[in-house]
DNA sequence: ATTGCACTAACAAACGTTAGTTAGAAACAT
DNA sequence: ATGTTTCTAACTAACGTTTGTTAGTGCAAT
C-alpha cells in the first residue's frame, strides 16, 4: 500500500500477501475501507496515548519536548509502512470517518502546542506563531518515513536526537 | 489527483475535467503514465533551474539559503496539485523513469547541500550532518504544501520568511 | 484535400464485493 | 468416548463496474 496508494492496491493483493484469496478477506473485514480505517486510526490513538504519556510525567518543556520528538520518531519507524497509509492515505477515508480522523489529528497537534507554550511560559522558547511552529517541527519529523532505511547507518534514536537538537536551537529565544 | 492519487484518478476523470471524452486525451499524450512524467519532471526541472539561479548569484551562503527557500516555496505554493503530484505520485512512475527522476531529486539536494557546505566555510553555520540537514529543511518546506491554503491569512512569501529565520536558527553556530 | 481535434463504440483486464461451498476444530448432549 | 451440531476460516465462481486503451468516424480550419 505505500508503493501504490490506496487506490492501487486491490484486494487481490492484500490477500495474496496473507497467502489468501481475495473473497477470504471478507471473513475479517466487512469492506476495502475498513482495512484503512483501522489502520489510520490505530495509528493515531498510538501517537495520541504515546504524547499524552509524555505530558503527564511533568518535566520542563525542554525536556518534555525531546521525550516526544523521541517518542514520535519511535513510532514512525517502528512500522514504516503502516506510518506511511496513517500520514497519506487517510484522505482515502470517507467524509465521516475523515473528519473523525482530523480529529484525532489536532489533538495530537494541540499537545503539542501545549508543550511548546509551556515553554514559553518558562521563558526558554521563543514566543513564535505555535501553530505554525508545530506544523514545521512535525513536517520534519514525518519526512523521515520517506527516507528512513532500517538497516541503514542511522538509528531512530540517533535521528530522534539530532532532530530534538536542530528543532530546539530553532525554537531557543536568542540569548544574545 | 492530489485527492484521489494517481490509481484513483481515472483517464475519464481526467478528461471530464478538461470537459473532454477519455479517448480524446490519446490525441495529446500517449498513456496515462505520460501525464504523470510530464508534471514529476516539469516541476524536477523547474525546482532545479530556480536554485542553480540563486546558486550563480553569488551572495553570502546565509542570504542564498533564504533566497532558496523562498524559491521553493514560490515554487509550491504556485501550483498545489501539481506540487503534490511532484512530491508524493513519481512512485507510480515506471521503473526507468523513476530512476530518472530520483536523480534530478539528487541533484536539487546536492545543490542544497553546496549552500550549507559554503556556509559552514564562512564560519557561520555548524557542521552537522549535511545530507541529513538537508532532508530535514526540505521536509519542513515540502510539508507547506498539505496545509496551505491560499486564500488564508498566511502568504506564501510571509511563510517562506518564517521558514527561512526557523532554519537558519537551527543551523547558526551557537556563539555563547 | 489534408490535417487537427474532438467524438462514439468497443475491447480485455482488473476492480470490490456477494453467494454458496467445504474442510476442520470446538462444543455439546447422550 | 462417541455422534451431532455449530463455528471458523478458508475456498471457487460469479456479479456488475470501472479501468486504460484502440479503432474508426465526423467536423472545422488550413
Amino acid at each position: 500500500m505505500k508503493e501504490n496508494g490506496y487506490a492501487g492496491t486491490s484486494m487481490r493483493h492484500i490477500a495474496a500477501a496473507m497467502n489468501m484469496e481475495a473473497a477470504s478477506l471478507y471473513h475479517h473485514v466487512s469492506s476495502k475501507e475498513e482495512i484503512l480505517r483501522e489502520l489510520c486510526f490505530g495509528m493515531a490513538q498510538a501517537f495520541n496515548t504515546a504524547i499524552e504519556e509524555v505530558n503527564d510525567i511533568y518535566f520542563n518543556a525542554e525536556e518534555r519536548l525531546g521525550m516526544a520528538v523521541r517518542a514520535h520518531i519511535r513510532q514512525l519507524t517502528a512500522n514504516l509502512d503502516a506510518s506511511h497509509v496513517f500520514l497519506h492515505e487517510w484522505r482515502h477515508l470517507g467524509i465521516p470517518a475523515q473528519s473523525d480522523f482530523k480529529k484525532l489529528r489536532d489533538n495530537y497537534e494541540q499537545s503539542f502546542r501545549a508543550i511548546l507554550k509551556s515553554g514559553e511560559e518558562e521563558g526558554v522558547f521563543s514566543d513564535a506563531d505555535r501553530k505554525f511552529a508545530v506544523l514545521t517541527i512535525l513536517s520534519a519529523l514525518n519526512w523521515v518515513v520517506s527516507w528512513y532505511k532500517p538497516e541503514g547507518e542511522m538509528s531512530a534514536e540517533h535521528i530522534a536526537d539530532r532532530l530534538t537538537r536542530f528543532i530546539l536551537n530553532g525554537l531557543k529565544k536568542e540569548t544574545t
